[in-house]
DNA sequence: GTATGATTAAAACACTCGTTTAAAAATCGT
DNA sequence: ACGATTTTTAAACGAGTGTTTTAATCATAC
């Protein structure tokens, strides 16, 4: 019980403030247990980290990756691009869908992970890894005017842009909106990234100087 | 002589670890000046972020409005989107290619500013406000197909896709590229951002909704 | 050359951090 | 009901933090 009062305090306080700013004794404090109880039930605080993540993060890229598997055997090799994005970036947001209680909480801590010091988002990264591999790859092959490098950068864009949304979470910096269900900000998010995976390459700038000679 | 030398170690050690797990004296021992000048030159801290900033990231919002006025008064009110998202996009990759010492130093740090902790990050964030607002405009008027609310959007989907692509740096994780020319980065990414930006508004769950009544 | 002001230097301050220790309390099987 | 185990508690440790203080050094003008 401890234990996930513990999880519950240090998941909202990772994402408002980030691992580092974050102390063990506001932790305990929120979740109104002893200071030690931390590192009788974890060990250390990275290790409360590792806990965390694999409570919530693991499970999310298992269905990413689950959703890939679906589309590919469905579709052989022609799966459309927009649901091959569309797999990658749903899982988070169904994640905290389930998740009422916390809002968005959760949402904010994936995206404030991407962004923590190296020591930090090493173990969060790595773990991220393999699905992005298969991902680009997936990417790729459905999107043929760009080659497998050009499709690793974008990738690389298209998670970008995820992980600063989901940091912005419900603050998002918008007068205008304040109907922001997070599930018509995941649809704008797959139209946007699907259309700049598709987007036409551009010409680097040494192709451009060989064309010339 | 001190303030420099202080300013180019705590430009790096910000890069490289973020400002809250970067000490003083961390900072001190690589300038290699003493520990309190830091006070006596900038106050505190925090004043020196500020300094930092002032120093290389408010002349890249001022040209990022330039070029925005110029292709504004160039085009009246037709200005291609592409430009717009080169304007936005391409002053802080300018920036770091003036400093050959530092070479991706000041890009890292423009990409980890935008995750900090809220308290750190506020002054960065508001900073950008203005010219983001200015953006926010110019790409709605360029992108016939959404409104001003899924333009604003659509401008954070570029900026955590920009600020990302930034913090990774040359540290770009892609085995088969060795040719990491940062302009073609920037290539890249303006042709993702402004296929993101003029893509189709997807419909909103509320909208289908009252579609089917 | 010496007085004046700007800069640097060394040391300490008050505080917070993650972690550890050792005793008290609670839980549970028998 | 008692003994064994698990869990909680309070207190302290040592290290590291930003900041301040006080004295020493430097540069510059008279």
């Amino acid at each position: 019980m401890t234990k996930e009062l513990i999880l519950d305090a240090a998941e909202t306080l990772f994402a408002d403030s980030g691992f580092r700013a974050t102390s063990l004794r506001d932790i305990t404090g929120v979740a109104g247990v002893n200071l030690a109880s931390v590192h009788y039930h974890f060990g250390s605080k990275d290790a409360l980290l590792t806990a965390l993540l694999e409570r919530h993060f693991a499970p999310v890229n298992k269905r990413r990756i689950e959703l890939l598997n679906e589309l590919e055997a469905r579709f052989s090799d022609t799966a459309k691009l927009e649901d091959l994005v569309r797999a990658f970036l749903s899982p988070p947001f169904e994640l905290f869908a389930k998740n009422t209680k916390k809002r968005t909480t959760l949402l904010r801590l994936v995206g404030r992970l991407h962004s923590e010091p190296d020591e930090i988002r090493t173990a969060f990264t790595a773990a991220l890894q393999p699905t992005l591999r298969r991902f680009t790859a997936a990417f790729n092959k459905a999107s043929p005017l760009i080659n497998s490098e050009e499709a690793a950068w974008r990738t690389q864009f298209l998670v970008g842009a995820m992980a600063h949304t989901m940091l912005l979470g419900q603050s998002f910096p918008i007068e205008s909106s304040e109907r922001t269900d997070p599930f018509d900000l995941l649809e704008s998010l797959i139209k946007f990234g699907t259309a700049g995976l598709l987007a036409e390459k551009s010409q680097s700038k040494a192709a451009l100087a060989a064309a010339q000679v």
